[in-house]
DNA sequence: TGAATCTGTGAATCCTACA
DNA sequence: GTGTAGGATTCACAGATTC
């Protein structure tokens, strides 16, 4: 185990702690961390069981330690951790909380009434999150994690110009677009299933730790479950410590750090990877104003005319539906691609409406 | 002023109150707001009509006093109009409430507390954020939106199809990659300077209002500002009543309501889901002569097959009983949609029952 | 061997009309 | 109110399988 040197209140560095976060903290010197990055139990309120459309069952979060009594037992729990967590952060240091709706209100008005000091709050926008499949809600396409220093006026660490590359020169946003961890990455346990229900994508803690520590930092996580954070802290030549009640998980972070190395070159390319060009829906035209329900569309050749609608659809005639469907059924062809076919007027003159759909690629840069 | 017919308890439909927004509500019957839409301040600068925190706090850490004393003004803020909007609320209507990382955490723990049910968050990522000039944080790209009903269970309003359709096709996510309001849409005062320094964008209402009222529902935004939530409810056809303490922003939100029109009914109608059609029972295509009792069904698969018995009961191996409860038992799943499982034969073609089902509806005009 | 197709799955507060 | 049963509902990938 390396340690620093500081005799008695050496910090039991890359090693992972059993027991309670609060009480292992406790134990921990105070003002010796550099970044704690914290994935707490979200405290899903889930009822019965939920099924695809396929009729498959959905493998939910129903893990015993996510279950809390109220709001008022998980308000309890956020502030006794976030309590021992600030004790043992440096001046200086900071701390990455992530969470969704369910908890992540309550943990950053926590966090503020603690004393830290929200830096940002950072959107992981997911590329392939998992769909609505009853149709009732919005995708839940995201996840919210804060960045806060200990105090206000700390100086914190950010490296605004490693980020910066890290998106190809442009500075770095408030939200990221990165995909859920699957494929390789995620670890199995013996019988083939997922370790751990969970599991965060080694990008998310890439961008987290270039962005808010230096080689050498000391990094806490104190919900270290399978193990992402001190994976990437190890390639990253930062060290950590993790704290992980279950024995299962501990076990399966153990294995998986002794096969990491430093600057994996794999995962670098990982998280620095494009973006596919963005798809611009027909309704953002609408929502925008570009164009306005009730305004007449003009096909190409200018034998057939169909009307806008609020929702984006549009109303040629006696069909409705998509600006390709209803192109497509005006020409009686098996498909068309409304954006070429559909033009607007503007001034007399005749336009095409993927002139508007390029206006708002170019502004999404 | 168009009002409800209920006398005493009208509501001042179409129009601009005046005052502070707890006491408007106040004055509001209950139980009479389809939708709320909030924009509310995040200065937390308050004014002196909010109560200095008790001396006990004090002691606690000097440097923090200011802080918390902000916090708790604000959190009483928040709370007191949370709960006089709750009251003048639907017991199916619903909430939006927008904000950034400065309130938005203490608002969602305001909102659950006090009873709200919260649906989703949804992340408004703009596409022409003001850039961080200092460098020392991530841009500030986004604004935080919660959804909530005013119970958990309560059936609120969600038009699922519209927004599928306002986006291409697919089922709408929780980030909605939108610019801010700028150009000829930004209101500007007798100056030039802009009348308002928060003006949200319309096609954000306009998501909102599309995907979360029906036309005819009244919206209540207490927080109204420069009208962006009036204005939107009148062209897409509901009712608004608006709230704003400052004679400057009623003004201008005055002047603009005036001048927006109304779209017409037809490209206000959107697109609906399969749930809002008339029922049929699979006893009518019995009835009716389009499947002969006897007739063999088979299903999707080509792994099953059933026989149509007089009462519109199907019969297969020795399970009996409605289309759904036969290709559920057959498949061993949870549950089935007989109307997509069930195929008949018909000059040697095989064809969907819910075909049929399709041809019925038809008719029912 | 490569292309096309099929199958599985991810932090989810996921139905509702009618008797 | 509660219970029962009809029947509506999915996107992006990765990996396996088939042609």
């Amino acid at each position: 185990m390396k340690t620093t040197a500081k005799g008695a209140s050496a910090l039991p560095l890359n090693t992972i702690l059993s027991g309670d976060c609060v009480e292992a903290m406790n134990a921990l010197p105070e003002n010796s961390i550099d970044l704690i990055f914290a994935d707490p139990p979200y405290n899903l309120q889930l009822k019965g069981d939920l099924h695809r459309p396929d009729n498959s069952r959905v493998d939910a979060v129903d893990d015993h330690w996510d279950q809390f009594a109220s709001f008022e037992a998980y308000d309890r729990f956020t502030r006794a951790w976030l309590k021992a967590a600030r004790r043992v952060l440096k001046p200086n240091g900071a701390i990455w909380v992530i969470g969704s709706y369910h908890n992540i209100f309550r943990v950053g008005a926590a966090l503020q009434d603690a004393g830290y000091w929200i830096l940002n709050d950072v959107v992981w926008r997911k590329s392939n999150p998992m769909p609505n499949f009853r149709g009732k809600r919005f995708t839940n396409a995201h996840e919210t994690m804060i960045w806060a220093s200990k105090n206000e006026g700390a100086k914190y660490t950010f490296n605004y110009e490693a980020l910066k590359s890290l998106n190809e020169g442009v500075q770095m946003r408030s939200d990221w677009v990165l995909p859920i961890c699957n494929g390789h990455e995620r670890l199995k346990d013996d019988n083939g299933d997922k370790a751990h229900p969970t599991q965060k994508p080694q990008s998310l803690l890439h961008r987290v730790l270039v962005g808010s520590t230096n080689p050498g930092d000391v990094v806490l996580d104190p919900f270290f479950g399978t193990g992402t954070t001190g994976a990437v802290a190890k390639m990253l030549g930062r060290d950590f410590i993790g704290i992980e009640r279950e024995e299962a998980y501990r076990k399966v972070a153990e294995a998986r750090l002794k096969s990491i190395r430093k600057f994996d070159k794999e995962t670098l390319e990982v998280s620095t990877s494009k973006r596919a060009e963005p798809r611009v829906p027909f309704g953002q035209l609408v929502e925008r104003g570009m164009l306005r329900p009730g305004e007449e569309l003009f096909s190409m050749n200018n034998r057939h005319k169909a009307k806008v609608r609020a929702d984006g659809t549009l109303i040629g005639g006696d069909v409705k539906g998509s600006i390709h469907q209803v192109g497509a059924a005006l020409e009686g062809a098996p498909s068309c691609n409304g954006w070429t076919y559909w033009c607007f007027r503007k001034d007399g003159k005749t336009i095409p409406i993927d002139v508007l759909r390029q206006q708002i690629r170019s502004e999404m840069g």
